[in-house]
DNA sequence: TACGTATATTCGGATATCCGAATGTACGTA
DNA sequence: TACGTACATTCGGATATCCGAATATACGTA
């Protein structure tokens, strides 16, 4: 057997995998590449709570995909990678053709 | 705004991340990815008891990562889009270079 | 049909996660 | 210092997830 160790694994469900386990947190993420944001302006582009918005930037921040820069009583938030951006496409790439296959499978 | 609606997000999260949202089920897809396997390879490979790698290979399947194909008593399963192993490559990639960013911030 | 092997499912309790509401803390300014 | 804005945290309950143990189902074979 030569795949990745289960601590590994676990380290990385931990850090990154956990961070996805949200939809909440992906759209933030998307926004976050589109341009840098403080907690706010995240909260009223993405019509979400401002509480939530702080909640889910905390797990994003042990995870270290995001950075916090405080400015004045504001705090920017940009992604810490912005491959994470690319991973979430292939994704959502394997999601679309798993989605064809399943609907051309009924013909 | 143009980055994916919270609807595709929602579907993604459903459909992929939460699959990847346990350390057993990623190890399960890198051990198909060598070679299927039939669930008590899959058990006795992982270490893990038979009736949870069935639970966990139940979920990969609605998630559609896998396919399950039955040979006489035993289900073969297999990855059905081996991309997934590159995207988690990707991740452990990032993950890597954020520990290593960290580690070297200590200095 | 009766039995063994392979796989799947259910039940119960422990643990984790999510959110809204309320509260706390940090910074700027008067 | 007093107040306002920005952000973070805590509390409580609802919901989801995980697992072990037990049970159910599917298939092959005698």
């Amino acid at each position: 057997m030569s795949f990745p160790s289960i601590d590994e694994l676990r380290l990385l469900h931990d850090n990154i995998c956990r961070a996805l386990g949200d939809p909440k947190r992906i759209q933030m993420l998307y926004a976050l590449d589109e341009q840098p944001r403080n907690v706010s302006a995240l909260a009223a582009a993405l019509d979400i709570p401002q509480p939530t918005v702080s909640r889910h930037l905390a797990i994003l921040r042990q995870c270290s995909l995001v950075t916090a820069e405080r400015e004045g009583q504001m705090v920017t938030y940009r992604l810490a990678d912005p491959r994470i951006i690319e991973v979430l496409g292939s994704m959502r790439k394997i999601l679309r053709d798993s989605l064809e296959r399943q609907s051309s499978a009924l013909a």
